[in-house]
DNA sequence: CAATGAACATATTTCATATTTTGTTCTTGC
DNA sequence: GCAAGAACAAAATATGAAATATGTTCATTG
């Protein structure tokens, strides 16, 4: 056990480290970030960093892993939530969809960090898929329990949504879209209500 | 008129260059490909290559214009066909995501041209989302036709399936999905099936 | 003793300069 | 006269030395 009045805590001191770097990045872009700056930001010097991250791409993949770890709580909302699935699955992905709008709009530094680590790590995106679709897949089954819709196979189904709608979700496709004034939201509706529409009549999927 | 035995006719000399162009990326990649190279590989010089195109971005430009000629012709295929619009849907995604695989597979380098440029010129694929909605939209109109489906609004339902369906045919998706070794084709067609079954129960869209 | 920073080796980036490449213009030869 | 190439200016890129950043080791200090 710490001292808990020492801020340096193994935890609380990551998140600090985590939180300086996100400024920096912020600030001056990911190009100018160097380890040393972030150290010199918490007024401690690099070597103490690296007692707490491995390497500099360390830091950045924790970064997206915990912004990644957002989404899925923010998604989670609507799991845990009560109501007609079609709400809940519409409201899950333009939530998704408004937080990286969001950050692509207010962050845009930070932003391209995510988009260029999303691209090179694919286990990173691999995991947040897996985590996502058991997510809609929850929300699926609920469905079933209250009558809502007909699946046969909620697992392929809740593949289907994840697909469907990842071209609202993907950071590269959100910054493109943002940048045409695409209307985004509508799009997203459409298509997810026309998922709901199928599976309130019944699909059989492989 | 020109003599029909030299080939440096207007059309067909395009063609050689471009072709060239293709063979020296093909082999070279993108950055080691340079307009003089194109040219000796032609037997000429650099200047006269200019007479026939801009820039050499132009000539990037146009051979990835020609590949996305050459898909909506794939695609047209199946507007033109006869058949259960289920099917011709599903043949349409499928073939336009193998081909995709396709080229990733066989020519990388030439693939990654595309998908830097598609990347980076966003009104060439805004192009490309343009005609195959439309070419969506011939097929859905056919199914209203025929009885198959109902639905309100033939624009707004060619745009969903264009959107369900972008991760599939999207060259970056394509690429991390082969990198993956995801079963795409599966995974498409639950897609397209999924969008038939509601355009065959009927849906309301925005 | 346990955490920190100074000192260091290695990798990467920067910056100034040389070289190549792009795109244009002017000349040559048919 | 007109298509093609030589010659050229401007832009981009390669090169190599100097500077900076990354990651490690080890001595220091509280």
């Amino acid at each position: 056990m710490r001292e808990p009045s020492i801020p340096t805590d193994e935890h609380s001191f990551r998140a600090q480290i985590l939180e300086a770097a996100r400024a920096q990045v912020r600030r001056f872009g990911e190009a100018k970030t160097n380890v040393v700056d972030i150290a010199r930001a918490l007024g401690t010097s690099h070597t103490t960093i690296y007692r707490h991250f491995r390497t500099k791409a360390d830091i950045f993949d924790t970064l997206v892993i915990e912004a990644m770890r957002d989404e899925e709580e923010m998604a989670r909302r609507f799991v845990e939530t009560d109501g007609p699935i079609a709400e809940r699955l519409e409201g899950m992905v333009l939530a998704l969809h408004a937080s990286k709008r969001d950050r692509f709009g207010t962050d845009p530094e930070v932003y391209s960090l995510y988009r260029r680590i999303v691209e090179e790590r694919p286990e990173i995106i691999a995991a947040y898929a897996v985590s996502m679709t058991a997510l809609i897949a929850r929300i699926l089954a609920d469905g079933i329990r209250r009558g809502e819709v007909r699946i046969d196979n909620v697992e392929a189904a809740a593949g289907v949504v994840r697909d469907a709608v990842t071209v609202f979700v993907h950071p590269a496709h959100v910054a493109a879209a943002v940048a045409a004034g695409l209307p985004s939201e509508s799009m997203a509706r459409n298509v997810v209500r026309t998922l709901c529409a199928a599976f309130q009549a019944g699909v059989d999927l492989a």
